[in-house]
DNA sequence: CAAATAGTTTCGCTCAGCGAAATTCTGTTT
DNA sequence: AAACAGAATTTCGCTGAGCGAAACTATTTG
């Protein structure tokens, strides 16, 4: 009786403006349960509960709940022997259906050959997803040898030419969400202070590309820009990868031109003329 | 309403031994997510809210809670334009992390281009998901013309080769599960009949070798055998796909031998040498 | 402009899901 | 083989997260 009085003042507390959902952002199982899945993926092989439940800091009862009901519907596996768990092959299949869904992929895909012609260098295509980019196709130039990415890959955010883009064109919680995290760095030319990551967001709204020089490896160098739909929705993010020799810092104007002319071009057919109207494309 | 009292019902009956979580299977709130994004890619496009909930026969407030947390998650997208709801990148990148951490795909790929080879024949990987088999990969023969399968795919469980592999070799429960749903015909030759499944289902336990003749699509056959690891556990589905005319009703002796020598091979290298204790491989 | 239909929000009630602790299972050490 | 250590599970009573009904707000349609 005493605990609902106590149950009954925190929610007389809470009312004023706030909506209930809004403070913790959602359904709260749900968030657990992808979290899960997002350590799991991280993770390069099966992993054990205990593991689980201590990186993620969450109990294993919890944790247990969580992987056991995604178990029975196939998410997730758990190896009979070792009693680790993995991702199941029902999220691999519904992987393969998000991508049929992204009819950008058909969409980007002459730009994106084009692209990778007229520069000799690999061409991406990316999409933003809740701030962060992911690689949803790669097209290669086959020199030699080929520099390359791998769809569903995700280039980190802070360090990254793709991730710039998707943070300069995200909105301003999700962006202080992600430079909230620890940026790490993974060459000593990695961009992690986040004065200068901000400048580079603020200039990459003005020249609509974004370079990223020796940042995730040692004499590789990446030139992104971001693609459009609609009303200066960022749609996805094409860009080239190669040697720091060929792209070169800062990267050649004659490379600049042909991305912006593709990006440019594929806005476009997205309904949104934005680089014309900047005049960024003749 | 009628729920409610069911759901009553069910608890007052419970206390008795069982647990509460057996009952329902698991955490509802995550059975709800997936059964939402099942739907979501069983559409082959954004999909309205209301129109969601009725196909799932959900109130509209639970779904859209689901829905826009999964949102905030970047597993959904919503179309700003329509307000309908579609998969999201997010899931295309957990799909391809779950598709990393299958090995067995790197394990089978030299079996499966033997297999393709010696048959002339295009060759199917799956792997049973819930009882039911996805496609891992597909090493297409290339002729004038070639018949394929995309990874992703699901076969369905009754009347595909792989399907009633999957099946003879689950649990009763999820094999009783599937069978319980309205079992669809392809093709005039499709097998729909429970009695006449059971029936294969038996028979793929003793032979361990399935064909599926004109089920799926008239004139094309499908011949599959099941490849274990460990312990008899059912790893995954080996399968070659071809015209009537080439696969043969039943199908060649040959081509029996041909499977089972490298589903007994590949089987053995997973550490279950059930094909050679059977001497289905010499 | 009303009517219909879409997505979204609110609100109080209640049962699903929580954490602590017990238990079982498995592999290792003594 | 007994004792131990460290996993994965299961139990159980409490409570607030998530539920449904109903209200609300844009759009679209007749």
């Amino acid at each position: 009786m005493a605990k609902k009085l106590i149950a009954a003042g925190i929610k007389a507390v809470t009312p004023p403006g706030k909506s209930r959902a809004e403070a913790g952002g959602g359904l709260q199982s749900l968030q657990a349960a992808f979290r899960i899945l997002d350590e799991l993926s991280n993770a390069d092989g099966p992993i054990g509960l205990t593991d689980l439940a201590f990186k993620l800091g969450e109990l294993k009862p919890r944790v247990y709940r969580h992987l056991s009901t995604m178990k029975a519907l196939g998410i997730v596996i758990q190896d009979a022997r070792s009693g680790r768990y993995g991702l199941g092959g029902k999220l691999f299949a519904l992987g393969e259906a998000a991508l049929e869904q992204f009819d950008l992929r058909a969409v980007a895909g002459p730009y994106l050959t084009r692209l990778r012609d007229q520069t000799c260098q690999t061409a991406l295509l990316s999409v933003p997803a809740n701030g962060e980019p992911i690689v949803l196709s790669c097209v290669e130039y086959l020199d030699r040898l080929s520099i390359s990415s791998r769809p569903g890959n995700r280039p980190p955010p802070h360090c990254s030419s793709q991730g710039r883009i998707a943070l300069a064109f995200t909105d301003g919680a999700t962006r202080k969400r992600i430079l909230g995290r620890k940026l790490t760095a993974f060459t000593c030319h990695s961009i992690t202070d986040r004065e200068a990551i901000e400048e580079r967001l603020h200039l990459i709204r003005e020249r609509f590309f974004e370079e990223a020089n020796d940042e995730v490896r040692m004499g590789i160098n990446a030139l992104s820009a971001p693609v459009f739909r609609d009303d200066e929705q960022l749609a996805g993010i094409i860009g080239i990868i190669g040697t720091s020799s060929e792209i070169g810092a800062p990267p050649a104007k004659q490379l600049i031109t042909t991305l912006h002319r593709q990006a440019g071009a594929l806005s476009a057919e997205l309904n949104c003329r934005i680089y014309y109207e900047h005049n960024l494309v003749k």
